[in-house]
DNA sequence: CGTGTCTGACTGAACGTTCAATGAGCGCTC
DNA sequence: GAGCGCTCATTGAACGTTCAGTCAGACACG
């Protein structure tokens, strides 16, 4: 009857995770020095030592948070469509896709953009991950600018004026509805056109 | 020679002025958790009991700084030019004063963000203070497609298209040289237009 | 003008609390 | 029995806040 279910191993892993997941809730619920080792360890139904024995310190879990919930790499995912792909097609979806991932990773984002105001390490690292984003989608117009399809311009800006507005929409209670007309704003511009109805 | 250099009132007032604005940088850098009474009071030169004689508590001169240096009345005054002023040549330098505002109030809006993550009473106001820009901008675009001069779209959604990307690119390290581009790109349209060279 | 009273800015030590962090010890599983 | 997950009592520092007390200037009265 003593069937091993889970290894040593995984009960480590699960219970180290079960920690992170806990610390981000907390984290961005509370912000970083509002949150206790207490909170936490209520939290997830263990003593408050018990986290010392998976983390060497607070700083050090605020960071285990990051390495195990940054997600610069879904974003590139999202913000990288097929070269060949016409914009005009794929920004609706690619702003859609940036706003759901913001929307799954919404205590993450709130967290980073908390405590970069002050932690210079994570500011580098929020950065970073925006730049990225940003440069991510500009190398994609860059793209639909050769092909012919958009005109010569600064596509890190046009990348800028897709991706930024939906942060703010979605951090200041805007509605998900005006996605649309971000993207018809850039692609049309709201200068009345000579030659069209 | 006991020529009474300042009243007592004005003795008041600027001492509560001199630890409001210290209270501010401080909070702005390390922010208000880890910003110390001690640190406080050793910035201006007096002892920690004497902010007490000032506010009644820590969170009371917080709510004291947001009093005094928020900034909505400006943002209102920076974003709202004469409705019979066209677009094209009033957006670049909304956009640029919109800018230098933000770095003049950078502190605030440090602190701020910040805060607002997680106290209610801030994010409200916060919140608040970005709606009303917006929509102050969206007013006078709404304006200017009356006028005959932009098309007909959803002109909340241009607004933060115009004073979204200008926060962000100010908090990641964008360049200011680039601020043109978003009044370009959002009048013009990234679209190749049939009709143009 | 001079003298006494009062006000209010200011100090600095002290208090009570809270927190991150430690480490000895317990029991379960290989 | 060795090692690991875990508990719990404990520590020491740091914090917001309080408070008794000091001192200089403002004010009222003679």
């Amino acid at each position: 009857m003593s069937a091993p279910e889970i290894s040593r191993k995984d009960l480590h892993e699960g219970r180290r995770n079960q920690l992170i997941d806990a610390a981000l809730s907390l984290f961005a619920e509370k912000g970083y020095e509002n949150a206790t080792i207490k909170d936490l360890a209520e939290a997830c139904g263990v003593a408050a030592g018990l986290v010392y024995h998976y983390f060497e310190s607070k700083e050090d879990l605020l960071l285990s948070v990051f390495e195990r919930h940054g997600f610069a790499a879904e974003m590139e995912r999202v913000l990288l469509p097929a070269f060949d792909r016409p914009a005009s097609e794929v920004l609706l979806e690619v702003v859609h896709s940036y706003y759901d991932l913001l929307v799954e990773r919404e205590s993450f984002m709130r967290m980073i953009i908390r405590e970069s105001m002050t932690n210079p390490q994570l500011e580098e690292r929020w950065t970073t991950m925006c730049n990225t984003g940003v440069q991510t989608l500009a190398r994609y117009l860059a793209a639909r600018v050769a092909a012919g399809e958009l005109r010569a311009h600064d596509t890190e800006i046009s990348a800028r004026m897709l991706t930024h507005p939906v942060v703010v929409l979605r951090l200041t209670g805007g509605s998900v509805a005006q996605l649309s007309s971000i993207v018809d704003c850039l692609l049309e511009g709201i200068n009345k056109k000579s030659g069209q109805g």
